[in-house]
DNA sequence: AGCACGCCGACT
DNA sequence: GTCGGCGTGCTC
């Protein structure tokens, strides 16, 4: 028998199945969708079998047979294995990347060189000092001590072979138990024997009334007051035996109560339906539910999914990584218990492998979890949602270049399940597809507690400056924070920045401190008194004088949430701020943290970046402030005022969804702006026609498709010239149908010393492209990339 | 990718 | 005359 396998290479000259012998003592083992290792050149790699046939063209003297198979059972199902075809060839990526990237780092090998001792005799001292009394070391070793010239002699004259050896990361966690005989027999022998121990014959009587259990040793101490070696002294004498028992490590640190469905509204009970009617059609149909914030999206998606468990099907629910909150997780946990796995960035490899097998095994019938999730085992799934569809976490940035929604929407074909995409700010694509009946719009126009919207106030920052007022809170909002202090009410500031942005500005000459690998202005760290590039992590000291014109005029510029922070407290000393940013968050576990403690109160501001605009809902939040909406509104995507929107929408959302009214005030410079002003009724629809006006005028999605090409060199004539080839070209291959926009220089012009430049294309229907661009490809691979070129290609990009 | 094979310059 | 530099080409 013959394996097709895919190897562990990520490149395109293997970018194929490879035909090995399947040993004739797994021929009934062996099945598609194992691991396996296999000889590869003169190296050992891992790989995955993706067929299996009788006959192979390959020369017999060519064909290896497959050194070890790594699964009992194969780890990719069938459909993984057409998933990857697909990826393939939507996304343009090597087929491995689109196997390992459905399964958990754990999984994914580690290649170690093993260096092993033939003839001990005659070795040089250096040599024999890495080894020791070993037989065998690693190549690291020699490496790490420059003796790889010494080892390639050693090699020759047959002292020592290297092995390339494949490791597994991914490691069982088993614990060890006692398991008690079940012979009642035995045990009443071995008290016989054991007249003079009296602990042991104390343990012995326990066990009597406890034949064939299994339990902890920790168990057995404290239940029979005996020591370890007393439990040891009686199972060398067989009346137990320690067995090793496999263990899920357990992500979740706190019990949880069980809650049940909630009373839905009209409005609710409409979607629910529609959504419960599909289930019971085999086919693949996508619902796009659009309702406010503080709707009641979750408790639909949670009856939804009661629904498909009650038909003995599975389900996946995917969040935005950054709204995986513990309230998000355990309003889960507490309606299914233990029928749901977590699956996030947070957990360690060894617990992301558990959550996976408890899917593989059946143990777990929901799947709570961030992009990857989509790629839960499951084999009967009755239900896919995306919550916060149109946010941007969904797209991976890199190879395997996937969306999470079109990968839900890939299984829903195959499993003839709904997908249901939920927000309150549609994407404009889905809400564009939803309009033309592809997708089916589920819309839910009220609160669910019947609260109101909260009002939302935009304080026109230009104005203030006008009175006078430099400071970067405007009156309005001023007075709010002091009535809500006063009536000890809490509160939201949000920054709409990443991080905080202070850069370093000499007044005298202008000059603000760069990165010297990048086009971007350093940050200002004041913790670490550091200027850093947010993109490649360079750092430096704070610089005394103007690096320009050594004037001593230096001038931190920029709010971030620190100085904001120190703004406060000189308003309002009293009040007690909480900040969240990557800074405060950095440890494990500190986003529960800081959530925790406002969430008891023991804060009244809760100050932050894009981390605090999703999924947040305590009572007692009755204002929330964005400080700058500008910032996101500028920048140079077509997605920046829908972006702005979207986050706007999200943040009022936060404010006023109990008892007690909310209240929203936006800070800007551009208050006349159709993304600010329209988010101040909170009107998607309105917006919805204003952006697609737009769109429309200017050829981008939902009227277009757009694929991205980006170009990159160290040298800038390099890298202006090839981006001009690739315009070029593809202008000269896709029909005059597409749009192609550039050469352009990419937003952040210099990278990692890299010059960036990128083609935008524009298409609407181009049967083609996908073959083009991987001719464009396939030119790069042969010819420029020895020039130093860098080229990458993004279909449906997330940001341009 | 990573490894072997193979063909030309600086050393014993 | 050999060691070792890294260009070229292949991996079932």
């Amino acid at each position: 028998m013959i394996a097709e396998v895919i190897v562990d290479v990520s490149t395109y000259h293997v970018d194929r199945p490879f035909d090995y012998q399947v040993p004739a003592e797994w021929i009934n083992v062996i099945e598609a969708g194992c691991r396996v290792k296999v000889p590869f050149g003169a190296r050992n790699v891992l790989g995955f079998v993706i067929g299996l046939k009788k006959e192979t063209d390959i020369p017999l003297h060519k064909l290896k047979p497959i050194t070890q198979i790594l699964d009992m059972e194969p780890v990719l199902t069938e459909e993984m294995l057409q998933l990857a075809r697909w990826l393939k060839n939507h996304t343009i990526c090597y087929e491995i990347d689109a196997l390992q990237v459905m399964l958990p780092s754990a999984l994914r090998a580690k290649y170690e060189k093993i260096i092993k001792l033939q003839a001990p005799q005659s070795l040089p001292e250096e040599v024999q000092a890495i080894f020791g009394k070993r037989q065998q070391a690693n190549f690291k070793e020699f490496e790490r001590a420059g003796l790889l010239p010494l080892l390639k002699q050693l090699v020759a004259q047959e002292s020592v072979t290297i092995d390339n050896v494949v490791k597994q990361q991914g490691n069982v966690k088993e614990i060890r138990m006692v398991k008690i005989t079940e012979d009642q027999h035995l045990i009443e022998k071995v008290i016989e024997q054991s007249s003079r121990a009296v602990k042991q014959r104390l343990l012995l009587q326990w066990m009597c009334q406890h034949l064939g259990e299994v339990l902890s040793p920790q168990q057995i101490y404290d239940e029979t007051g005996v020591s370890s070696a007393v439990l040891e002294a009686v199972i060398a004498k067989g009346a137990a035996q320690f067995i090793r028992e496999e263990v899920y490590r357990d992500p979740f640190t706190k019990e949880v109560s069980r809650t049940h469905s909630l009373q839905l509204t009209e409005e609710q009970l409409v979607a629910l339906q529609a959504i419960t009617a599909a289930m019971e059609q085999p086919k693949g149909q996508t619902f796009l539910l659009h309702g406010v914030t503080g709707s009641g999206k979750t408790e639909i998606y949670l009856q939804s999914i009661q629904k498909v468990l009650e038909e003995g099907k599975e389900a996946i629910m995917l969040v935005p990584e950054i709204s995986l909150t513990p309230q998000m997780t355990e309003r889960f946990r507490s309606r299914f218990g233990e029928m749901v796995a977590v699956m996030h960035s947070g957990l360690s490899v060894g617990e992301k492998y558990d959550e996976w097998r408890k899917v593989q095994q059946g143990k777990v019938k929901v799947v709570v979890g961030a992009r990857s999730a989509i790629f839960a085992p499951f084999t009967n799934i009755g239900l896919i949602i995306l919550d916060e569809e149109h946010e941007s976490t969904y797209k991976q940035e890199d190879s395997p270049r996937y969306h999470a929604r079109d990968v839900a929407i890939w299984r829903s074909g195959f499993y003839q399940c709904p997908v249901i995409l939920g927000s309150a700010t549609p994407a404009l694509e889905s809400y564009a597809r939803a309009k033309k009946g592809v997708y089916t719009l589920l819309s839910l126009k009220h609160r669910a507690l019947h609260q109101t919207l909260p009002t939302v106030f935009i304080a026109d920052m230009r104005e203030e400056l006008r009175q006078g007022n430099r400071s970067m809170f405007s009156v309005s909002l001023i007075e709010a924070m002091r009535l809500r202090l006063e009536k000890k009410e809490q509160m939201v500031l949000f920054l709409n920045r990443r991080g905080y942005s202070s850069f370093v500005l000499c007044r005298d000459c202008g000059t603000v401190v760069q990165c010297p690998n990048c086009d971007i202005s350093l940050t200002y760290h004041r913790t670490t008194e550091k200027l850093k590039c947010h993109y490649c992590g360079y750092e430096e000291h704070i610089p005394q004088t103007c690096p320009q014109c050594q004037s001593d005029h230096i001038r931190y510029f920029g709010t971030g949430t620190q100085k904001v922070e120190e703004e406060i407290y000189k308003l309002f000393p009293e009040a007690r701020v909480l900040r969240m940013d990557v800074d405060t968050t950095r440890h494990k576990g500190a986003h529960e943290e800081i959530l925790q403690t406002f969430g008891e109160g023991q804060a009244d501001i809760l100050l932050g970046t894009q981390m605090i605009a999703k999924g947040l809902d305590f009572p007692n939040i009755t204002l929330v402030g964005v400080l700058s909406a500008d910032t996101s509104l500028h920048l140079p995507d077509y997605r920046a005022a829908e972006r702005t929107f979207q986050l706007l929408t999200q943040v009022s959302g936060r404010a006023g969804r109990h008892n007690k009214p909310g209240e929203v005030i936006i800070q800007t410079y551009t208050p006349e702006h159709y993304a600010i002003e329209l988010a101040k009724t909170q009107d998607y629809e309105p917006f919805y026609e204003r952006e697609m006006f737009l769109r429309r005028r200017s050829s981008y999605p939902p009227y277009y498709f757009v694929a991205l090409v980006q170009i990159s060199h160290e040298d800038v004539m390099m890298a202006a010239e090839y981006a001009g080839r690739v315009a070029d070209w593809l202008r000269g291959n896709l029909s005059n149908q597409a749009a192609i926009i550039g050469p352009t220089t990419a937003s952040i012009a210099r990278l990692q010393n890299r010059y960036r430049y990128q083609c935008l294309i524009k298409y609407k229907i181009e049967p083609n492209l996908i073959p083009v661009l991987q001719r464009l490809l396939a030119m790069y691979r042969a010819e420029w990339i020895k020039q130093g070129i860098l080229m990458t290609v993004d279909l449906d990009p997330s940001t341009i």
